[in-house]
DNA sequence: CAGGTTTCGATACTGCCAGTATCGATACCG
DNA sequence: CGGTATCGATACTGGCAGTATCGAAACCTG
């Protein structure tokens, strides 16, 4: 068996859940905006330099970190149930509560205009959506397929929220917006 | 009959109109972030203290020119229809062209931490649609409010784009989950 | 232990941008 | 003409993302 040999030199410190957290705190204390690199690493007791080795910007960290922490959607087959108890699953579930759902917002409206994070959010995100939903896209645009994850999921969390089950005719219904919308 | 006093020195130049067209035309080519001050104020051809004097923030302006140019939601009832046809006029109508969605989400994201920002949008977008959907309303979270409107407008407008006319239940819905998502 | 390699923390720096301050010039009014 | 408020131009502050540098660790191999 040819063990991946590990490689030379000092290993990396293991605080990347350190870091995450701290990402997640800060966040939520001070909003997504407010919520600087610098001032995380402080956060997490580590420099600024040790966060920019391991993620090429402050996007890719949120990112990294919100995967981590709701993980990916795990589309395997293509069935509108689930697709939606995928997008109930990931982002969604927190998309409502302050920090976190600027946190969102935030990496939404960097990746417009950040191509690098484009397509970290299109591969880890994205990519099984696209999957699922292959049958129906003609040229999906990259903008729109973010947003209709996060607001779809919005709007089944905050129904989940209210006590009432999800019709079946709801769901219905919102897929096929989904499948409309692109 | 008092007329308003013309108020003394140098009245404003009419300019208005041109620092809208140039701030959408510089979102549409260079995407909200990119789109700073600077370059709007260089494309109207007018000084950046021109465009701090009249409006106290970026965000502010963009969120002023999006408003003149789609007009807010004339909402005078409070029927469903209304509702959705409201939704589907204003900024949905182009969150989903490159440039002016960009500035949406952009906007969005600022207003989650800039109250003064969040004031504006509030009493000029809001406003119509908190007072149609009162009757229904615990504790809305300005957040969501603004996802929601933003949101169904692009599922509602990517719908009409498909050519297929909307569903009255397919309307239907989609005001429940707006109700529910409050 | 010695030499090679890589990470770590600390610090300083660049570049960009929002927003402010200042000032001479200009336009309107009485 | 004198008062007032806007205009353009310019310079500036402050904050933040991201980069560069460097001595000090940490790990491996010989």
């Amino acid at each position: 068996m040819a063990f991946t040999a590990r490689p030379p030199g000092r290993p990396r410190s293991s605080v990347d859940a350190t870091v995450f957290a701290a990402t997640l705190r800060t966040i939520d204390e001070l909003g997504y905006t407010h919520a600087t690199v610098d001032r995380i690493a402080a956060a997490a007791g580590v420099a600024k330099t040790t966060i920019y080795r391991r993620w090429p910007s402050k996007g890719a960290l949120i990112a990294a970190c919100l995967l981590d922490a709701f993980g990916a959607p795990p589309l395997a087959g293509d069935t509108r149930a689930e697709i939606m108890t995928s997008a109930i699953r990931w982002g969604a579930a927190k998309i409502s509560e302050p920090g976190v759902g600027g946190a969102f917002a935030g990496v939404f409206t960097d990746a417009i205009n950040d191509p690098a994070l484009r397509e970290i959010l299109s591969s880890q995100f994205q990519e099984p959506y696209r999957l699922a939903l292959q049958e129906a896209l003609h040229e999906p645009s990259q903008r729109v397929l973010f947003f209709i994850d996060v607001v779809t999921g919005t709007l089944l969390h905050r129904m989940g929220m209210t006590g009432e089950p999800m019709a079946e005719s709801d769901v219905d219904a919102l897929v096929e917006l989904v499948l409309c919308a692109l």
